[in-house]
DNA sequence: TTTATTAAATTGATATATCAACTATTGATA
DNA sequence: TATCAATAGTTGATATATCAATTTAATAAA
């Protein structure tokens, strides 16, 4: 069976494209950031004081990484580490005002594009769909 | 809608997971590979001869990727440049009888685990999310 | 034929990913 | 309580991705 034929090829194509596709889309709106980046703002903005170790779960990054994202992030002040009152270990990383503001400048841009994505694909489809990645996933432990 | 619920995440996230999966076991093996390295062995297997412009291009990777990648895969003499007859700027590329033999050493492992990333899903479902995946491709565009 | 444009591959600069090692802190246990 | 193990986050080393610039060759135009 060739290559192209098989799913885990064609989901990991998919992701390419969509990322490329989006990417290019952040550079032509001059965001100023990546893709990965949005997607780890919108993490903290919908479960806000969630750990960094909690974080790199949920984007599936490894918590270096994270830490340096979110010094990128810092430093735009969009995010900000706060102490965790009974562990001095981790910190508690929240949306500032700023990051909240550059959501709600970008979002509808972002759903635009998020509906483009789906564009012809029915709703029952899409559940069919998740359903599907979901069970891939499950698959890969 | 939360990003979790976006399918363009649910892509990314399968993805990745599968691609971890996947390096995981190429090292328990020992394989001495990465998953994008076998990725294009096995591209260049199934379509001898195609030039690096056009790797990229099936890889979905920039042709300067290509070109270290070829490195590397050459380097183990699984791959080798060879001159253009009628254009001395482009090379095809070609399978060594040594890759030859690595891919036929490990296909079986793969196959397994292609196998076991569609465990419990029909073939009516797998073309139902192939030809979703496509339309997706297709919006990205 | 000479010159200018386009093209394929490479190289250098830069960004970001992971892993491993390290630091600081917390929790467990002797 | 003192010691040891585990944990969260950071840092350094390394690998690999992209983009831009460069090199060499092919093609088009003057």
């Amino acid at each position: 069976m060739k290559i192209e034929n098989v799913i885990l090829f064609q989901i990991d194509k998919t992701s390419k494209i969509a990322k490329l596709y989006s990417q290019r889309e952040f550079e032509r709106l001059g965001m100023g950031i990546t893709v990965e980046q949005w997607i780890l703002l919108k993490i903290i903005e919908e479960n806000d004081g969630l750990t960094q170790k909690e974080l790199a779960a949920k984007s599936l990054r490894d918590p270096a990484s994270i830490t340096r994202t979110l010094d990128l992030l810092n430093k735009k002040e969009f995010v900000e580490r706060r102490a965790v009152e009974d562990n001095r270990r981790q910190y508690s990383i929240c949306l500032t005002r700023n990051g909240k503001t550059f959501i709600d400048k970008f979002m509808p841009i972002i759903n635009n594009h998020r509906s483009k994505s789906i564009d012809g694909i029915s709703q029952d489809e899409l559940n069919t769909l998740n359903r599907l990645l979901e069970k891939i996933q499950q698959n890969m432990h």
